[in-house]
DNA sequence: GTGCTATTATACTGATCTGTATAGTGCTTG
DNA sequence: CAAGCACTATACAGATCAGTATAATAGCAC
């Protein structure tokens, strides 16, 4: 019950590699700039089996963001796992996985950031997709913050998703992967002047 | 000598029309959604007239966002001195020339962000664009710090620079212009434990 | 008046766009 | 074996894309 929302489509090998494709394609040179046809050919895969899965093509990039929503959100699971029980480990896995992604060679800024540029308008299905994913990350942060029994975990939370979508937007824009350090200094800064 | 690389170019009645004509379509819709023939219909010219002014649409969106970053400049400018001789003042004018931004009701994210987005390579001429503009806003926001005497006003500067770059992003993605809020608090939060 | 410049109008290229139509192939499951 | 399903291949529609070619008009400067 409690995973309506987010249950995946079924997965099939040839969605899969529509999906995959169409992400990396997407990610590296835009919606508007990657036409189906380059997904198609790139895959290798016929038009039809396109419009076997999806009905537009905004609809797969819907379901690309989706899929790779899933996909950061159990990477920075894992990451913050891995940083063991310390609520405060914890934030900085967070901070540290993102400067693991500003360094990775395809960084591109954020996909779902662009989305939204690409299709600004609030009622688009696509700007929708992207609210969710941007949402699930405040709530995410929150979660850790209450861990650290800050005062206003919801506060802090906004606050510190500001620094970090700030990161991402500089990271790409001045190529600068350094950039976290600043988040981390400013989110420790805000923490310690807000539980003293 | 000073002004050599923010020198417009020479302005035409026509020239400014095509201009605005495109930043507001740009805007709106994004850039790869905007062609040249609706740009030419809506400002009612011809196309050699394009293609007499700019060479081509990437170097009409270039000079786009070079106009719309004086135009943005400008703006700024006059809201920080309207606020007075008070650095303090002058930094929350900053904020609140922000949220009126934000109000407004055909903001539609950030221009310069949106343009990074669709033209993600670095080498582009048109990410270049928006690098300079980010650049500036960076030095105007270290030279209000600096004014108000905190100790480390570039390393304050990127950090508030974040905070401002969330905003813009979050208040688009969220339809909500409240978010300035949370960049006052946070920023005076970090100035304060910074003077301290 | 004679160039020069800005502008218009129309037509065109060749590519690309999303999406559809149609027919056929092969695999699996009843 | 027969029905259904996933997938392929090809062709096409109709629109739009950026950019060019060509010819004509109008005003201004020398």
């Amino acid at each position: 019950m409690a995973n309506i929302l987010t249950t995946p489509a079924p997965s099939t090998p040839k969605r899969d590699l529509l999906l995959d494709t169409a992400a990396a394609l997407f990610y590296r040179d835009g919606y508007h700039a990657v036409g189906i046809d380059k997904i198609l050919a790139e895959a290798g895969l016929a038009k039809m089996t396109l419009y076997h899965h999806f009905a537009s093509k905004d609809e797969l990039i819907v379901a690309v963001l989706e899929r790779r929503g899933r996909g950061i959100g159990a990477e920075i699971s894992a990451a913050i796992e891995a940083a063991g029980s310390s609520p405060r480990k914890r934030l900085l896995a967070l901070f540290e996985w993102h400067e693991g992604w500003f360094d990775r060679r395809d960084f591109n800024g954020c996909a779902f950031i662009r989305a939204i540029g690409e299709y600004p308008a609030a009622k688009s299905p696509i700007h929708q997709a992207v609210v969710k994913q941007k949402q699930a990350a405040r709530d995410r942060l929150e979660a850790m913050l209450a861990a650290m029994e800050v005062p206003d975990p919801n506060a802090m939370a906004i606050q510190i998703h500001l620094l970090l979508e700030g990161a991402i937007v500089s990271a790409h824009t001045f190529g600068d992967s350094g950039i976290i350090k600043s988040v981390r200094d400013a989110a420790l800064a805000l923490i310690k002047s807000a539980v003293k």
